[in-house]
DNA sequence: GATACGGGCGCC
DNA sequence: AAAGGGCGCCCGTATC
């Protein structure tokens, strides 16, 4: 069990740190080196509380790790719901005072000297608010400050890990905090691209790189010939327009009441418009999405592709990136490349929502089925129906739908797993009355309020989405708690983690390290899972590979 | 000129 | 009867 020390530091200058330890003995001031500094954080007998990682991004720009940490932030997201975590808030709701009543934050020092706040280095207002200008950092200049700092953070988290007493709860909290710090990490670092291959790919999908403005204009024309010139006598069009594409289609004698792909793709043998269409799609997303003017805003001049990162945007407590991080076609993904020298390691979890379900609802019989490499197959055994039945109703069942091929499965899978599906269908009725629902390590998933005369799709759409917030929320988190331990399984290695993508893991390190490295990962998911489940028997699994580039070797899809 | 919204689509 | 969840991002249109 580590120690529990609240820490507030500052970067002075380039390479001095002042800052403070609080805990239950008292408050510690302190001035220090970088490196005093780093080996502190390192120190993996203390877990350190923080109010944000956010706020130690000079220090860990500077190199820094923070081996165990405790992010106030996150552990009230996670407790809470939503997104609001700003100290201020935190404190109000920790004190007992109105938070609609608490300062708003101040943007700059003189606007703080005018605001009547306490001088010297109390940090609470007479009000018994945290101090505006504290949030910001700004007021943070002595190490007696950040002992005051420290001493409020300290308090909070104490409070919050009171709170909570679940295991599994506290076990997601620390998770989610060790998340929040490799989300600055990943902005520091960014994913490695090959510029002359990536450039090759954007070259052969959207042009080459425009010379002017009028140049990009005869790309993108240049583009549009194709699928224009497949309609004889179509005249000038907008393809961006959808009205104009139903135009464009209805000349070609097609009539959709929307021009989505999968429309589009039932009338794929009537017309060569169809196929001259979705190309144009593909190859515009690429123009105007990852194009050059992604590559100039994202790519660094050290190759590195950098975006802002949060440990958990999504409602139900996923990672979201921008950037493109999240969403980089799968064409453009052999631009993703480690530099001489280093390798990829990818490894992504394997069928991980449907063993998430087992564990959540703790249905002993979808559990034994977690003990297959292929997971569908005992599930399709079981129901007497083909895999790809069984998977179409497993994932139909997670999502909330109720419609097509995946009707008839459903069936089995309320007689041959109801503790899963009771589970499921619990989830959805909370979300159909407006009900929050939690999530395996604790994290309360708010659900829109119901309003009067709303039609009758919304809480179908409520239900859908607390249905299968459970699961994918609680997947985050086993992946979260994976990704934690990765971070420092590696560390010593030289690796680091350089992708989070909800099921999958990059990891960037020399290439004498790969071996060890894999290995690691894989034997870090199994002590992950076992800490995560608690001895409930389900078991996880992850394809391993060593690449060069993202796009190789890509496991054999068992989902 | 800034903003909101829907259609559409990339990824999981 | 019942049209699968999440995210980021682009474009065009409508609106103020």
């Amino acid at each position: 069990m580590s120690s529990f020390r609240a820490i507030s530091l500052s970067l002075v200058g380039s390479a001095e740190v002042i800052g403070a330890i609080a805990d239950e003995s008292g408050t510690e001031e302190l001035t220090a080196t970088v490196p005093e500094v780093s080996a502190l954080l390192a120190d993996p007998s203390v877990r350190w509380v923080i109010w944000s990682a956010a706020a130690l991004r000079p220090l860990i720009d500077a190199g820094a790790a923070v081996a165990r940490a405790w992010e106030i932030a996150e552990v009230h997201r996670l407790r809470h719901g939503g997104w609001d975590a700003d100290p201020a808030l935190i404190w109000a709701l920790h004190r007992g005072l109105d938070p609609a009543s608490r300062p708003p934050a101040l943007a700059d020092d003189l606007f703080s000297a005018l605001a009547g706040l306490p001088g010297g280095d109390e940090v609470l207002m007479t009000t018994g608010h945290l101090r505006p200008d504290a949030l910001t950092g700004a007021w943070l200049t002595t190490p007696a400050r950040h002992a005051a700092w420290a001493q409020a953070a300290w308090e909070v988290a104490s409070a919050q890990r009171d709170a909570l007493s679940d295991p599994r709860h506290l076990a997601a909290a620390h998770a989610e905090s060790a998340a929040a710090v490799l989300c600055v990490e990943l902005e520091r670092d960014g994913l490695p691209i090959d510029r002359a291959t990536m450039s090759a790919l954007i070259t052969a999908a959207a042009g080459p790189l425009p010379r002017d403005h009028a140049a990009e204009l005869v790309h993108r024309a240049e583009r549009d010939a194709p699928v224009l010139a497949s309609v004889p006598g179509v005249g000038r069009l907008d393809l961006r327009n959808p009205a104009q594409v139903r135009q464009l289609l209805s000349l070609a004698g097609i009539d959709v009441t929307d021009t989505r792909r999968w429309t589009l793709e039932a009338h794929r043998g009537e017309h060569p418009v169809i196929a001259a269409l979705l190309d144009w799609r593909r190859r515009e997303r690429i123009a105007t999405t990852y194009g050059w003017g992604w590559l100039a805003r994202h790519v660094g001049a050290d190759d590195r592709l950098r975006g802002a990162w949060s440990a958990s945007d999504g409602a139900a407590g996923r990672m979201t990136a921008q950037a493109g991080l999240h969403n980089l076609p799968a064409e453009l993904r052999p631009g993703v490349a480690a530099p001489a020298g280093s390798v990829l390691i990818r490894s992504d979890l394997g069928q991980v929502e449907p063993r998430v379900l087992a564990a959540v609802a703790r249905d002993d019989a979808l559990a034994r089925a977690t003990w297959a490499d292929d997971l569908y197959a005992p599930v399709a055994e079981r129901l007497g129906v083909a895999r790809e039945v069984a998977k179409i109703a497993v994932l139909a069942a997670m999502y909330g739908q109720r419609s097509g091929a995946a009707g008839d499965a459903l069936i089995g899978l309320e007689r041959e797993y109801p503790v899963a599906m009771r589970h499921l269908g619990a989830a959805q009725e909370a979300g159909r009355e407006g009900r929050s629902v939690q999530t395996y390590g604790g994290r309360r998933v708010r659900v829109a309020i119901p309003s009067p005369g709303e039609p009758a799709p919304a809480a179908a759409a409520r239900g859908r989405f607390a249905r299968n917030a459970v699961i994918q929320g609680s997947a985050a988190e086993l992946f979260k708690a994976w990704a934690a331990s990765v971070r420092v399984a590696v560390r010593p290695l030289h690796g680091r983690i350089v992708l989070c993508l909800h099921d999958e893991l990059l990891v960037e390190v020399p290439a004498e390290n790969a071996d060890q490295a894999a290995a690691a990962i894989e034997s870090t998911l199994t002590e992950t899972a076992r800490w995560w489940l608690r001895g409930y028997p389900v078991r996880f699994v992850a394809d391993t590979t060593i690449v060069q580039r993202w796009s190789e070797a890509k496991p054999a899809p068992r989902a």
